[in-house]
RNA sequence: UUGGUAUACGG
């Protein structure tokens, strides 16, 4: 079983979804006991493709064959349940993971917040952001980035600033959500600042942290500044 | 040698 997970994960991941589901049958046929770790996989992988329909399948297969998703396929499939716009689904998982003690694993607890923000149900992201013990540079990009999504730029760069208090290290995905805030609000003074963050940490010619300070020196009126930042892209796309 | 969460800008 084990061997045939690995190679059912390894055609998923390196997008032969097809030939992964056909193995799935094969395994099937062959009287091999599919685990809840076999339709994990291929969710994950479904799921990171933006694949939400069949994530979501996959998921509901994996229930009516009465195994227990575990918190890999939870995980997996909340952001398929944004791609379809099923803000129910995700509730009905949530009150599931309540049923099941697993409201408090830190990686449900990560991919809820960013799920609900996408649904614009920020106080729900909220909820579940405190309700964090040990956030991570995750935790935290994905509140802000929330906050962001819904034009509540000032509480994105509240969050960011209580952010470095805590001591959590920013990541180059962490500041493009606080870049959008920025640019949101036009405020310079913020976004010079990650600016140099960027610059220090050698990630300032990454093409989507580029585009961020494009954008972000653009809706401050600064395009002399946006086309400095632009010319010294390296890979731009 | 099996699965893990957040991903910019524009359109």
């Amino acid at each position: 079983r084990v061997t045939w997970n690995a190679l059912i994960s390894s055609y998923a991941q390196n997008g032969l979804l097809h030939e992964s589901m056909q193995l799935l049958r094969n395994m099937k046929h062959s009287g091999c006991d599919l685990d809840v770790v076999t339709y994990s996989g291929i969710i994950s992988s479904c799921s990171q493709r933006e694949l939400s329909h069949e994530a979501m399948q996959v998921f509901e297969e994996l229930l009516s064959v009465g195994l227990k998703p575990d918190v890999v396929a939870i995980a997996s499939v909340l952001p398929a349940t944004s791609g379809l716009h099923c803000s129910n689904y995700c509730r009905e998982i949530h009150a599931y993971c309540f049923r099941h003690w697993l409201e408090s694993d830190r990686r449900i607890q990560n991919a809820l917040v960013s799920v609900y923000s996408k649904f614009g149900l920020l106080q729900r992201a909220e909820l579940v952001f405190m309700a964090i013990l040990d956030r991570d540079v995750i935790s935290w990009s994905s509140m802000v980035m929330g906050y962001t999504q819904n034009d509540y730029f000032v509480e994105a760069l509240n969050t960011f600033q209580q952010m470095i208090r805590a001591r959590t290290d920013p990541n180059p995905i962490t500041i493009t959500s606080v870049l959008s805030a920025c640019a949101g609000i036009s405020s310079m003074r913020q976004g010079k600042e990650l600016h140099s963050w960027a610059v220090k940490n050698l990630v300032d010619n990454q093409s989507f942290v580029g585009s961020a300070l494009v954008d972000m020196y653009a809706k401050c009126g600064r395009l002399r500044d946006a086309r400095k930042v632009f010319d010294l892209m390296q890979d731009k796309n």
